[in-house]
DNA sequence: CTTGACATCGAACGAATGTTCTGGTATTAT
DNA sequence: ATAATACCAGAACATTCGTTCGATGTCAAG
């Protein structure tokens, strides 16, 4: 019945594997044990299940921790449980991306700019974190010099940016007329955003609050 | 000099506790054992791990499934890491985490309430999926049927709900009092805001809003 | 038929790991 | 001071759990 494929398709028994992790670590919010997978699969033997696992291993499916407990991480989110009756009325989605926490450097008023910490200071609490997916980073930035800032400020709505808005800023070394820049005024250890116009050699910073 | 309290703040190794368990979770995809918080967070013995993790079970941040190796759960996204000279000059923190994307069903006015599409529409798009990091997720949810409600209206501050929120809910099976639910009015095709209470075996709805 | 690769089964071993118990020390309350 | 409570240390125990190994079954090619 089943054919005997090494290639890049999966068999029966292997897909169960798959949707058995799946469904364990997202009832449990930690991976199965080899046991948990025999049993919800019913699987005749432990041995089964980690013949199984050797393969999807090998395939780039899972990644396990030798000798450890649960060691199990699904490499793909949700993928190849399609095939037969694929049915699916798309609900939540779920996948995996690079997650990027964003340290908030504190806040701006648009209105009137605001004292920012130290670059060195020494904790952050979990109010001062941003959790971004990189995919909603414009692409490809250096990740390392990204920061985050808290507007205060009811104004600057035409800028698309409202009261209680966390913006992701980068520090520029290029910027272009009319980019949104936050500029830190580097004597009064302040923060503001302005609008950026380079204009006869001259650096025009129209307030973002009409 | 830690304070002693057996409040809602938490100690120094509580947080410690916290912190590892999170920096495990995001590094290796699996939950830490007692003997790897041990060790991370240089912790002198396991009964004291097992100590402070007892506590935080007690104090709601995480839970514990028994006699199951790293059955441990982080119900918080982000935990509280804060305190002590930590001193790590934290910068952009890049990982990898489960990412659901639960799509937006319709809006809630928590004065007034509002329609809600037909559960079959057809189609999802951008604006009408919102993406949450799985951690920040009460942790086993049966994730297909969670969907997301927009909040319009400027009341239910006191539930921590504000203007422009997004709930994600469950269709709820088992309803607690106290819980914060969204009532789908069937006949009207409307949802609303309210705390659940059971009383006399009688439902009553509180509004939300004072 | 034999061979060999693949798949399956059951059991057992040993390490990983949660739990518990006894005792000790500090801090706080009476 | 004394008691009570919180906190810590270390060890031992019992279970969970990954791993391994031999035996058996299946099937296609030689």
């Amino acid at each position: 019945m089943t054919p005997r494929r090494r290639s890049t398709t999966l068999t029966d028994p292997q897909i169960k594997v798959l949707k058995v992790i799946e469904e364990y670590q997202n009832t449990n919010g930690f991976p199965p044990s080899i046991r948990d997978i025999q049993d919800m699969g019913k699987f005749s033997s432990t041995s089964v299940v980690n013949y199984y696992l050797e393969q999807l291993e090998t395939m780039g499916h899972i990644k396990r921790s030798g000798h450890v407990s649960r060691g199990i991480r699904l490499v793909r989110p949700f993928s190849d449980l399609a095939q037969s009756a694929s049915r699916t009325i798309q609900n939540v989605r779920e996948s995996v991306q690079q997650v990027l926490s964003i340290p908030v450097m504190g806040r701006i008023f648009a209105s009137e700019p605001v004292h920012v910490p130290q670059s060195d200071f020494p904790y952050l609490d979990a109010e001062s974190v941003v959790n971004v997916a990189r995919s909603m980073l414009p692409a490809r930035e250096k990740v390392e010099e990204l920061f985050a800032l808290e507007v205060n400020g009811d104004s600057m709505i035409d800028a698309m940016v409202n009261d209680g808005d966390i913006v992701i800023m980068k520090p520029a070394k290029d910027v272009h007329n009319g980019d949104l820049v936050a500029i830190w005024l580097r004597d009064k250890d302040e923060t503001t955003l302005k609008y950026f116009f380079l204009e006869d050699g001259k650096v025009r910073l129209q307030p973002a609050n009409p």
